[in-house]
DNA sequence: GGATCCGTTGTAGCT
DNA sequence: AAGCTACAACGGATC
């Protein structure tokens, strides 16, 4: 029973799926982890993501140790070589190899791989569906009449057509308990852990607690504020969700404001449980049915914008990362329309990623990314937007590729099809000529008033004196009121990289020319 | 087959 | 301060 992408015990298809076999007498439970993560210097996973998963799979073991009275059995290393040695190992005395779906085109390559090796040892694979999705992906995107959704439309449609729908809902189905009891073979494992060829890549809890201790104390990690794991996600889940009715129902995306009212500036206003989903912690399928039984005793927000419409876009992007070839990519890819962006700009593209672009919404959004792996919806689409077709005019890979390596809830479908999105690439409904003004005033649907005048003050400690007239462009502020506050804007805090009203209009033609070269 | 509608999130400038 | 208007004008679905 290899856990891949699912790291809890409620609603977890794979525990119920070994349970109800009465082919399997008894199980081994699994996790690999690749070494991408398991190594601390890696630059490609920051180390809130690593701290976020050795967190999470920590308390899943944990979990399951109280559950079923033994510890899963974790290793380091590639995943189809660790498969491999297991079944040298045990002499071919297993039978089924049990796995969650993932979507991700490299995790699709490496079961296809490890099948090819089971079917010569005559093992049986079993990937179960929808693990971490509401929708099955392989099945809908392989039905007849399935076409790639570019709407909230076009996934209501398929909602539609699966589901029975109730005027508060559709209706998924019932959410999975845990079984009681899992018949688990101590000795094999006994053997795995001591006496195998991959004995040496064996992680035990002991050596992941080191090992995360180890990241805190390198990385100082000191405003990290989500803690992974499903007892964390199940707290959160029962504060924002379970217990918080109205916030269920008059949930309404996009107008949910970017920065907290209250004293803590790192509770988001939204539910912040995207870590927990995309790190396998919380059930899709429980959250849905969850907001179901809230929206059934009230007057509700529908989708897109409630929190079911937000369920909904989650299964689209799904859909279209596995049914659109070359979905992260800029060429060959059918929902990237080709846009003749900027030469690949070091300086900017350092700035913007590092929060010294001189525009004070941009860099508190970006050094919160950086200090705790989160941002709020709306930043992302502010930072987004000001990276590629806004102010900078450079190609959304680069802005993703910072996302997928910082964000504690990056997940390889909804990151890239987001910046499709925002890069006014995708063929979603996005007219180029809206872009979002980096310094938000009272007018801006970004929302502004004192609260992010105060986010600004946290993120941005060299304005943490500036008054809020002038906060969101502190470089036209009148020398003495610079002097006053502490912040000379091109000694203690840059001027702005680009004239934004400048950069703006001349994207606007740019982005205009290449849809009109596009159209001949 | 041409017109119209619609899409989860706009900005700037003036009164 | 709030409200109005000009700007720029995609592209598929539906009528």
């Amino acid at each position: 029973m290899w856990f891949r992408n699912v790291l809890r015990l409620h609603d977890n298809p794979l525990l119920n799926k070994t349970c109800s076999s009465e082919k399997i007498e008894s199980l081994v439970p699994l996790y690999i982890m690749e070494d991408e993560w398991f190594n601390l210097d890696s630059i490609t996973i920051s180390a809130n993501r690593k701290k976020f998963l050795y967190e999470s799979l920590l308390n899943f073991n944990k979990n399951f140790r109280i559950k079923y009275g033994v510890d899963i059995l974790i290793f380091h290393g590639n995943s189809s070589k660790i498969i491999n040695s297991i079944t040298e190992n045990l002499d071919n005395e297993f039978k089924w190899l049990l796995c969650d779906y993932c979507p991700e085109p490299d995790k699709r390559h490496t079961i296809n791989k490890i099948k090819e090796n089971l079917v010569n040892l005559e093992i049986n694979l079993k990937v179960i569906p929808a693990v971490n999705t509401i929708l099955d992906v392989e099945k809908v995107i392989q039905s007849n009449n399935f076409s790639n959704p570019k709407s909230s439309k076009d996934i209501e449609k398929i909602f539609a057509e699966k589901y029975e729908h109730s005027p508060h809902g559709y209706i998924i189905g019932d959410s999975l308990l845990p079984p009681s009891n899992l018949n688990i073979d101590k000795k094999k494992m006994e053997v795995l852990i001591h006496e195998s060829t991959i004995s040496e890549f064996y992680i035990s809890e002991d050596i992941l607690k080191n090992k995360l201790m180890e990241l805190e104390s390198k990385s100082k990690i000191t405003d990290s504020y989500f803690v992974g794991g499903e007892d964390e996600a199940l707290e959160r889940f029962e504060r924002k969700i379970s217990q918080s009715p109205n916030f269920v129902n008059s949930f309404s995306k996009p107008s949910t404001i970017s920065t907290n009212k209250d004293d803590n500036p790192l509770e988001p206003t939204t539910t912040g449980l995207s870590p927990y989903l995309s790190n396998g912690c919380i059930s899709a399928r429980m959250l849905w049915n969850e907001c179901l039984k809230i929206n059934f005793n009230s007057t509700h927000t529908l989708p897109p914008e409630s929190l079911h419409g937000q369920l909904m876009f989650r299964e689209m992007f799904y859909l279209l990362s596995r049914s659109v070839v070359n979905w992260d990519n800029d060429i060959e890819n059918s929902n990237c329309k080709p846009i003749q962006w900027g030469e690949y700009d070091e300086l900017k593209i350092k700035a913007w990623e590092s929060g010294l672009t001189g525009f004070p919404y941009i860099d508190a959004m970006m050094r919160q990314l950086d200090a705790t792996g989160w941002m709020h919806h709306l930043g992302r689409h502010a930072v987004s937007c000001f990276f590629t077709r806004g102010q900078l005019w450079q190609n959304w890979k680069y802005g993703r590729n910072v996302f997928e390596k910082k964000l504690i809830d990056s997940d390889w479908a909804l990151n890239n099809g987001n910046w499709l999105w925002l890069a006014g690439v995708a063929p979603f409904s996005m007219p180029y000529y809206r872009i979002y003004n980096p310094c938000p005033d009272s007018k801006s649907s970004l929302n502004v008033e004192t609260t992010n005048a105060n986010f600004i003050r946290h993120w941005i400690p060299e304005l943490s004196h500036f008054p809020s007239k002038y906060i969101f462009e502190p470089h036209l502020a009148p020398s003495t009121i610079q002097h006053d506050s502490k912040c000379v804007i091109g000694k203690d805090y840059p001027f702005p990289i680009v004239d934004r009203k400048q950069t703006r209009k001349r994207n606007l033609s740019l982005f205009k020319e290449s849809n009109k070269q596009l159209s001949n």
